[in-house]
DNA sequence: ATTATCTATAGATCTATAGATAATGC
DNA sequence: ATTATCTATAGATCTATAGATAATGC
């Protein structure tokens, strides 16, 4: 199921993964695009990183962009499904904790992993058409949280214009891991709590966001 | 002075930008470094936006990461100017008003020009010890921005912290650009009126500095 | 003579395909 | 027979240098 047992072996060594060539692959890709971008990773240097011969990653992949594509939408799907998760508990909690929890939430995931996989939202290819399956996942995600601006009644002007003011906060994590490797975990709060400031929360709703919000966090399992 | 008489003249054309090949050559750059990256730009392409043959560029610069630096340095020049143009005019504004205005200033400076060219910041290639110039300006920026908010009394915990969420605020322009390339010019000084909200500030003391902030605008003739 | 450009090119890539090979599975 | 890997390579780059050439300046 995982690594297959049949096929001609590797010239060196196994899968480093330990989950699968194709694994190796993204795992290897990850860090490079991360560190270097995509037109600046050669598919050789993948498949070095990976532990194969740079030909065997077109077994996999049709061409270098279908990877970056996997991992994009690997990287947000996790984002959009706690989004979506958090409309069903709306009858238990209001909106603005729930907006505190999946600031919490994407700021975590931005934190959380070896790689700063958050740095390929920022790489130039993107504008590529191949990656459209990307952009659309991510304004799914950016809807969510224009849903739950307005639900809070926060958000002064129009609420598409304030839910990418928060993105942005929330996302800052990502240059910032660039200089800061690790990124405390309690940072995720800091920034939610900012992201509900900057929106023009009050004082007493802020704290009742954050205590609510951990409940919440518990409720999905984060 | 500008362009230069001598010299054999140019297979086609005559300078783009009027101001010499030096600059035909910046501005491709950008255009280019900006939409495709640092490795995604040959310098084939460079020099062709330039209107120049491929080896020419080698006439005005040693290598590709000369010309990105040179315009990197020439994006933050201008905003460490001004923060530091702030400190002098301290006896007749507050650190508020300094810091709204500087947060104003810099959001013009991004959405301004025809390219968007705070996307250079975020090019992976700038961890590349060859642009360590530009990370030394860049952290002096973040000083200024680290003490007016000290100054300010503002930004709960560490303020080092706080410059870098306020810093994201404003830098949320570059992403945002790539989207919808033309930003209104009024959304600076709703960016920066956010950055006060987010660091905590009173109503009043948000109401005070967007008034104050303007005449500290028009000292500097922003 | 000096300068800014050009043409030509060496040498190093880089992507993707073709086809061989070394395993397992039936 | 099927599969995952390998080796080899075509064809297209890409960076940087060498040296020629077409202007102006003295």
């Amino acid at each position: 199921m995982t690594a297959s047992a049949s096929g001609r072996p590797r010239a060196s060594g196994e899968s480093l993964t330990g989950r699968g060539t194709r694994e190796d692959i993204l795992a290897a890709s990850a860090e490079l695009f991360c560190t270097k971008g995509f037109a600046g990773t050669s598919t050789h240097a993948i498949a070095k990183t990976a532990g194969i011969r740079q030909a065997s990653l077109y077994h996999y992949f049709g061409n270098k962009s279908a990877i970056l594509l996997e991992l994009l939408l690997g990287t947000v799907r996790p984002s959009v499904e706690v989004a979506s998760a958090l409309a069903p508990v709306h009858e238990k909690f209001s909106p603005v904790s729930r907006l505190w929890a999946l600031c919490v939430s994407d700021a975590k995931l931005l934190s959380a992993g070896s790689q700063n996989i958050g740095a390929l939202y920022l790489l130039p290819e993107l504008e590529d058409p191949a990656f459209e399956g990307f952009h659309q996942l991510r304004a799914q995600l950016e809807r969510h949280y224009c849903g739950l601006i307005r639900d809070a009644g926060l958000g002064e002007g129009e609420s598409g214009e304030a839910a990418m003011l928060a993105l942005a906060l929330v996302e800052s994590i990502i240059l910032r891991r660039r200089r800061q490797p690790h990124i405390p975990a309690e940072q995720a709060e800091v920034i939610a709590t900012s992201v509900l400031r900057m929106l023009g929360a009050g004082a007493s709703d802020i704290e009742h966001a954050q205590r609510e919000g951990a409940d919440v966090l518990r409720e999905l399992g984060i």
